[in-house]
Parts: C-alpha cells; structure tokens; sequence
DNA sequence: GGCATTATGTTATGACATTACAAGTTTGAG
DNA sequence: CTCAAACTTGTAATGTCATAACATAATGCC
C-alpha cells in the first residue's frame, strides 16, 4: 500500500494520512501538538509522530508551514504544483488563511538573487491582518 | 534620561539599550536566550527582559524579527524609516542577513490587499538559500 | 535469506515565549 | 507638594514548539 517513495496524496504512510486528514478538515492552521490531540484517538501519542508526517507532507507540497503562526496548513492547490514562491494572507481575527502566488513578485525576488548571486532555496512570504470579513466588521 | 515614550535610539531604557547593542555587534541573528546569556555579567536574569526590551525595539523599528529562525536582528538602516515592507535574505550556511525592499513587490502585496479587501498589519519575507561567498565555496 | 532503507514508537530533553505577580519609578493633575 | 495613573522592572513558574537518541518493525532489492 505504501510505498518508500511516497510523491503523491495517494501514497501516503497511515501517519501522514491522518496528519494531512486533519489538516484539511481545520478552517485554520494547525500547531503540531493540536494535530496530535486531535489524532490521539488514532493512536498517536508522541510530537514527533506527527513532525515526521507534516516533514513528508511539506516535502511533497501537500502542506505548509506558516512561519508567523508555528502552524501548518494544507495546501489549498495541492494539484498544481505550479509555483515555487507562496504567499499566505493570514487574517488574525478569524484565522482563515488565503494563499495565492504572484509571477511579478516572484521575476523581482529571483532577479534580486540574481544580482546579489544569492541561491535561493525557500521563500516564505506572509501578511498578517484583516481578511475583508472581519475588517468591515471591526 | 529615559522617558515613558521612547521613539529613537538616543532614548532606550538601560535594558533596551543593552539588548540593541549586543544584536549590533552580533555578526548573526541572534536567539532571545542568547542575547540573556550575552547580558548575565551586566545583570540580566530572566527571558522576559530580553522580551520586553525586543517588543520595543521592533516596535520602534531598530530591530527585526527573523520569523523562519526565531531570531532577532538590528535593523540594517536605521536611520531611513522609509520602507513599510522589508525583505532578509538568510544564509544557512554563514548566518548573514541581507536586509532590502522593493517597492515593486510592495505594490504587487498593496493590490493584491486592495483586491481582496485584506488590511494588512505587517509583512514579512524571508529568503533562505546561500549567500555568493557560501554558493561559490560549496 | 541477508542487507540496506525507511517508517514507527517511546522517552527524555532542548529551545522559544508568556502569564502572573510584586515592587519601584516617572509624570502630571489638583 | 501629594496622590494617583501609567509605565518600567524584576522574578518565578509555566506553557508551547521542536528535536535527539534509542529501540523495533516493515519493506524493497540482490
């Protein structure tokens, strides 16, 4: 069922299946130790079960870590593994978080490397605020 | 000497003025706890010093948090308030931080906001890759 | 089978950050 | 001046996030 190698949601160990399960079924991001409580159930009982499925899960894009918060997400495309460089747009009223991707952006921050012949390996990139919702509620 | 409502580096509290120092002379980002243990001989005993000191730095923008490391740096331009979106670039190999902006990615952010309806409150951007003299050593 | 690789489980520990409380200092209104 | 409000500081305890180290089991490959 499981195979060594697993790139896709369909070839996921039982931990990371239950790890990226919870992830999607949360309206907000996700600290590790709240994954775990909500997987004790199943089994889980240490951190580090849950580290090591989120580890996978970032690996093969099918979650994030949101720096900002110490929390994770699921992907919201997990099909379209089309950009390198995700934004995350994180309202700190409700939780919600919006995650979109900009191509200008993006030329501009490669084209910054490139003159300073910096090698980028990840880009994290939040704002924190407002969603429209809660704004215009405030 | 010190007022309640310091607004500039000429008028930090002794604790304030401590703590910027050692992430001036400090050549990396610097940990919470590794500033404390920089700070013992001059009295300081507890986290929360340290914590207090660096809300109000970040506060009057003479420091920067490093959300991807959990670690705190002086603010390369201090004098020049000029940029609401600062961009670091982290070595992982020699620790250094380049600090830039661009207004061409702040716009893109601002419409993106505009579009969305989002209010933003901060923004943070971190590049993690290797810096020229990292990426041609390896 | 025999070996390498990967996944898993468990305990303990390390690293980062805040809560709650107590006490001293500065400021300014009356 | 004097009192009270606002602010700063110190300290201990606790809470939250993450990893090290070790043991065991499952899997793929020759």
């Amino acid at each position: 069922m499981s195979s060594a190698r697993a790139t896709s949601a369909r070839d996921l160990t039982r931990n990371q299946h239950l790890v990226l399960g919870t992830l999607e079924k949360a309206e907000s991001p996700l600290s590790a130790y709240s994954i775990l409580d909500q997987l004790r159930e199943e089994g889980l009982r240490a951190p580090l079960q849950v580290y090591r499925a989120l580890d996978k899960l970032l690996e093969m894009g099918l979650a994030h870590r949101l720096e900002s918060l110490n929390a994770f997400v699921a992907c919201a495309h997990p099909h379209c593994h089309k950009s390198g460089l995700i934004a995350f747009a994180i309202c700190e009223s409700c939780g919600q978080v919006s995650e979109f991707s900009d191509d200008v952006v993006r030329q501009r921050l490669d084209d910054w490397a490139a003159r300073e012949g910096f090698v980028t390996k990840r880009t994290t990139m939040e704002i924190r605020g407002a969603c429209r919702a809660c704004a215009s509620a405030a």
